[in-house]
DNA sequence: CGGGTCCTTGAGCCGGTTCAATGGTAGTGG
DNA sequence: CCACTACCATTGAACCGGCTCAAGGACCCG
């Protein structure tokens, strides 16, 4: 699908944040305005602390969003799936805030933000529906802090799962296909790569997962929410 | 100046977030719908999981933003004062994702979600700027995440004195009231009142901050600065 | 003056990080 | 097709930081 003519009356995604919004002359103008950007796994899409040129739009594939701290280490605070937007935290700021790198290969819609600020000024749904975007990004930051802050490495280990779940599920609501490295698990559940090793084999011993290869599938979902503490709210 | 009537024409607060972005008509609606609270030091305004009903903004006082953990620990995530607004991740959503207490005797003016609503739709200007202002608490609340999962207590306290001094500084810049206990200094820096104490004695006797009473000056802001890594941006 | 609450400080314990060694797996080139 | 290499995952051992618990002190309020 990565394939298909990037003409936005014809997309396929129905959930993009930004057409959703938009009626057909608008569409026309953001089709006219619009840039298609392909990405591999691996590439990094933003950069902190360079100049915030831009809003990106998913069109496929999967991006963890990050922020770099002492000596490089990662804290992954989010991921953009399909129809979800980047580079909005960027608006009324001159710099990036935040990094944010490609985990598949994935095609971005990009719009410069000076157009973006113009369909903005033009088009006050989009503008609202925007605002209740980010009123709801920060709500999950937020239990993200209070998580980080409070649980113990096997709470935060279970809640990244639960997280990753939402994110990776393919079909079968409670099965996923793990493309984050033992590393990068650890930089969403703020702890050591080792850490996450041993908790997973714990996890797996008590039959909460099961694990072969780069699958892992949840036998006991229950489970895991009690162990985080029903701390995802 | 609490006592002060509430007439928003005559408001003296010029940084109000919602009248910034009023003109005279719509001020005039907003002080026919809007209603003055008090709030005594302690009182909790908003309550996590009840209905959002409204939105409040600050006129005079100081106020704390908390999420509740396991077994009633709170993790303070922000601060609100005067020009503030509070309530507005309840936007989009039916119950409250957050707890607000005042932490000074505080006066805030208050309108119903609805009435709210009205507003934006009517006004793109107030949308805009509080997508930005709610981009910017999103900003914070991610840096925020990454030193609550990376940094040691030692940094941890650091930064939260950096924050605090935001936030009570009176008059000269590196001089501020605590208005907070122990505790509450902990819920802060995601540690405890133990820690806290120890690390602020700790570094009293390396002269990096003064304290006497409920009031401290940091003598060495950019020492507090180096120890916490600079982590706050 | 007495009682309560908060702050300080020390001692001991536990969880988590760090370090290191081993095992697995995938990719590359002969 | 196999062997070599390099990277990643797993597991164990040891150390250390931070939490818990407890006692003593300071301050405030009735």
């Amino acid at each position: 699908m990565d394939k298909t003519p990037a003409i936005c009356h014809t997309c396929w995604n129905k959930d993009c944040s930004l057409l959703k919004h938009c009626n057909s002359e608008w569409i026309d103008f953001i089709n006219s305005k619009k840039y298609a950007f392909y990405y591999k796994k691996g590439q990094q899409v933003i950069f902190e602390r360079t100049p915030a040129a831009g809003l990106y739009f998913i069109y496929s594939g999967m991006i963890k969003i990050f922020k770099t701290g002492l000596n490089g280490r990662q804290q992954i605070v989010g991921f953009a799936k399909p129809g979800d937007i980047l580079g909005h935290r960027g608006l009324g700021k001159e710099l990036n805030p935040i990094s944010a790198s490609a985990i598949s290969d994935s095609r971005l819609c990009y719009i410069d933000k000076q157009v973006f600020e113009e369909l903005l000024d033009k088009n006050p749904t989009l503008t609202y529906n925007l605002l209740l975007y980010c009123a709801d990004e920060l709500y999950r930051s937020e239990i993200l802090t209070r998580n980080m802050a409070q649980l113990s490495v096997r709470e935060k280990v279970a809640d990244a799962l639960i997280r990753m779940l939402d994110i990776f599920k393919n079909g079968d609501e409670y099965s996923m296909e793990i493309l984050l490295s033992r590393q990068e698990i650890a930089d969403i559940a703020g702890t050591t790569k080792e850490q996450v090793s041993k908790n997973l084999t714990e996890f797996r011993k008590e039959a909460i997962i099961d694990m072969n290869g780069k699958s892992m599938r949840v036998v006991d979902i229950e489970r895991l929410h009690r162990i985080s503490g029903k701390n995802n709210e």
